[in-house]
DNA sequence: TGAAAGCGGACCTAACCAGTCGGATTTTCA
DNA sequence: TGAAAATCCGACTGGTTAGGTCCGCTTTCA
């Protein structure tokens, strides 16, 4: 459970793939699914919909291709994730502005949703370009949450 | 996406609940399930879980009932998202030891991790007295996430 | 002894995720 | 100018899981 799903794994992968060799132009989805024996076809959609929410730049042809449409610094793993799998909700019971209608006294979402405040600030902090510098001992970063 | 199953959600209200009323000695599945309009017999397979982690005590026969196992204060939302839904992992990729095989220069399992620790890190933070004192402007907690 | 409770396995159903297929469009190059 | 390489996009399938139900059993107590 709390788990993201395999697409935003193999969307954040690629998007550290490309951060990874910024000097080649663009590579193309099979190029990114054979770098990590991922479905290719698969892998193809989910570029597709990073590059329809402005991620990435497409270019169809021989040639052609994926980059990063932005510095991999700013683009953030919050970003990525929200592109592929929507919105972020750790209670089930949100859906946008309607709550559950059933449980009026359901007071669990309010701690809850500071939790989930909590989550997205942090995957938020975290660029495409902090993925692609594994080795790097990186900065540590200060959350504040709010019980 | 990323989000608490729905009896993960039951778990934590239920004993919520039971932490709000320390003065009755046990309320039965079907008293905690009306309270909140949940099945009670998906609402009982719950709690009978959480008896069996030792988070909860429970009492058959007539006037039976579940009742906190250990002081309110002393239980974390970790707990008994964990009892419920099992294990954390935010990665797919992640299945005990055995990493996704197919994949073994999937580096991004390693900083999500470190994300995956910081989000159980405030699951434990937060006890189930802090869920029943909804209204109290809680105390702030600090989180340290390095990337 | 019977009603009220917990216990627990089997089962069902709908939703969703992962992945595939087929075809259309765009671009480049020989 | 036509074939190849690539993106684009909707429909479909198959498997898993979450949510929920059913039924029979055991424990307890009045």
């Amino acid at each position: 459970m709390l788990k993201l799903t395999k697409k935003a794994d193999y969307g954040l992968m690629a998007l550290k793939y490309l951060a990874e060799h910024p000097e080649t132009p663009a590579f193309s989805a099979k190029d990114l699914a054979d770098a990590y024996g991922i479905p290719p076809q698969l892998l193809a959609k989910i570029l597709q919909r990073l590059t329809k929410t402005g991620l990435l730049r497409s270019h169809a042809g021989m040639n052609g291709g994926y980059a990063l449409a932005r510095e991999a610094r700013s683009i953030s793993a919050f970003e990525v994730i929200h592109a592929i799998d929507g919105p972020l909700f750790i209670t089930s019971c949100f859906k946008g502005a309607k709550s559950c209608d059933l449980t009026p006294n359901c007071t669990i979402k309010e701690p809850l949703a500071r939790v989930n405040d909590t989550i997205t600030g942090v995957l938020k902090s975290i660029s495409i370009q902090d993925l692609a510098e594994q080795e790097a001992p990186g900065a540590q970063k200060l959350v504040t949450l709010t019980v």
